[in-house]
DNA sequence: CTGAAAGCGCTTACAG
DNA sequence: CTGAAAGCGCTTACAG
């Protein structure tokens, strides 16, 4: 900077101003700091002026696999916000507990960002213990807390729309998979699950505990077992609600590999809308992953940039929808269903 | 830090060596300053130390979209390493051509990185020498340059090895798809259709241009429009080879709606080797991304770390492999792949 | 509208 | 093994 002041003829305290755009410049003067500037090809050092202004220009977000479908469409939609005003991103995965108790010991550590946004995570209460610690504005995406401000859909309600779309075909015998997690990152499951049953009950369907499985996670032979669990009940179930299109997609390959129609045999609904979903023809109940990331990296900002505290218990909430396609079809009874020979 | 150097009765000269874990401090001090360190939950402020070092202690990444499988993983590979080495990621991601452009122009802010990884990109000679002009280490993931450090496989022999496993089971006619791609983001997809070109001339079969489309991606319509196009030529393929698993997954979706039979009418192979290949029972040419982000990030730090240049010209090269599933199978003549009427 | 000076919180020779 | 002092490259009152 020292160098751009020299060449334009000026101090670097003008040189600071022209560059930050400050009003308080003459145009020639910004003239001819902007075209030193570009000459020596200058980039401002960040870490000098964080040093002095105490902020990094750098938001944080910490999700679970960088793989998984979720976090990367919420990363595409934080990008996007953070582009336009100008932050960079700083990304923090864990994909299992120890990581995730070694990020939460050194979270301190974490203070260089402006903000930190939490995707999906089940927090403890010692995690939000240290989170408010950090005195750091932290923004929760996917998942709520009465007081952070938190971005996310309402999965019960979400899982309550799947589930009528079920009933509305005719359906009564519903099965609910989700994949077991032991890691507690998926604050999700807990409310899709609650709204599986409030929807069944809304219908009067008895909750029958045989008709939800967890099977690990990416495992095929539990997938297969799944499917056998279920088709070899007294009364099989008809349709499948998945807890995500992953897992729905499958169930469809299981189904298939067993000779099972899908529809024809088992309607199959999944949870995301995953791009999956529409090249597979999976029905699914969508959430808009990749609006969720942005608005929470616009709350982030928000709340950096106001000294006003009212964003921040301010929360966002998107609105699930069914998206119809052709992996669920209205039930029609068959031979096939009813094993039992009288 | 201050505070800490205050609150164990030390200079902060002393803590700052503490902390760094350099070994020139009695082990009655250290226990002190980290104590005191502790209780204060001090963080350092890397702003303030990068400033006098010249390191940032982070390593940025730039990439495609933040959806897509291959830096997904790769990142997921990169983070990995890093949490090791003790950097942060910092994630650049570009999606159209006037982003790459902005970026590029706006390259010298990017300085502010100790090294930045560019992933999967067609590199121009003018956005080279910008890199060029940066004076940071840059690595080139899934691409390959002579005069820079670069990470990936060999795709055309991946092609190759792919096509030919094709030919193994006695196809003769196996077509080639490749999403179009009006970015340049994917040096890739060059290589393979080389790849394939070659593996028909090892095998003697003759190049035929109506074998090799390009729809457009993600667009339903261009994918059942290039089974359309394979399915009208007086000698349709018998075995397609896609140039990603997605493209596959989504022909395969593409052909069951048409009726035909994968592998019985078709057979199918991808590249990648995406989860989604497992989950479908999907032939594939698996590479692996995850190692190729976190053999990129080594050599980054690397570089970084090692004064003599050695490593600024490394190239290092991972295999790819065909994994056989069920959507290929040999090739039997059939009556349904002979359309014309004597 | 512009400049001189202090200071942000570290690290790094330099002494001891 | 430890401390005092200078300095990294900015921004920010404070003068003018």
């Amino acid at each position: 900077m020292a160098d751009v002041a020299e060449r334009a003829g000026v101090s670097v305290s003008t040189v600071s101003r022209t560059l930050r755009g400050l009003p308080s410049v003459s145009a020639d003067t910004r003239d001819r700091v902007e075209r030193a500037a570009h000459e020596l090809s200058f980039a401002i050092s960040r870490s000098a002026s964080s040093l002095v202004t105490g902020r990094t220009g750098r938001i944080a977000v910490l999700g679970p696999r960088l793989e998984s479908w979720f976090l990367g469409a919420v990363l595409a939609g934080v990008h996007t916000v953070l582009r336009e005003t100008g932050y960079d991103l700083l990304v923090y995965s864990v994909t299992d507990l120890a990581e995730r108790r070694a990020f939460f010991d050194r979270l301190p550590a974490r203070r260089n960002a402006d903000a930190l946004l939490v995707t999906s995570f089940d927090l403890t209460p010692e995690e939000h213990a240290g989170l408010d610690a950090l005195g750091m504005p932290v923004v929760l995406v996917s998942q709520y807390a009465p007081d952070r401000p938190s971005v996310y859909v309402d999965d019960a309600a979400g899982a309550r729309q799947g589930v009528r779309h079920l009933v509305n075909l005719g359906h009564r015998r519903i099965a609910f998979v989700q994949p077991r997690d032991d890691t507690g990152f998926s604050w999700s499951s807990r409310a899709r699950l609650t709204g599986y049953r409030q929807a069944l009950e809304a219908a009067g369907i008895p909750y029958d505990d045989a008709l939800v499985r967890r099977p690990a996670q990416h495992v095929r032979r539990e997938l297969s077992g799944t499917i056998g669990a279920f088709m070899s009940l007294p009364e099989p179930p008809t349709a499948i609600f998945a807890d995500s299109d992953e897992v729905a997609v499958q169930l469809i390959s299981a189904l298939r590999a067993a000779h099972l129609d899908v529809p024809g045999d088992m309607s199959v609904m999944g949870f995301d809308d995953h791009q999956l979903a529409e090249w597979l023809d999976l029905s699914t109940v969508a959430q808009p992953a990749r609006e969720i990331g942005g608005a929470a990296a616009r709350l982030a900002c928000a709340i950096i940039e106001s000294a006003t505290g009212d964003e921040r218990t301010r929360h966002v909430e998107f609105p699930t929808s069914v998206v119809a396609r052709g992996s669920t079809a209205p039930y029609r009874p068959s031979a096939q269903t009813c094993p039992e020979a009288p």
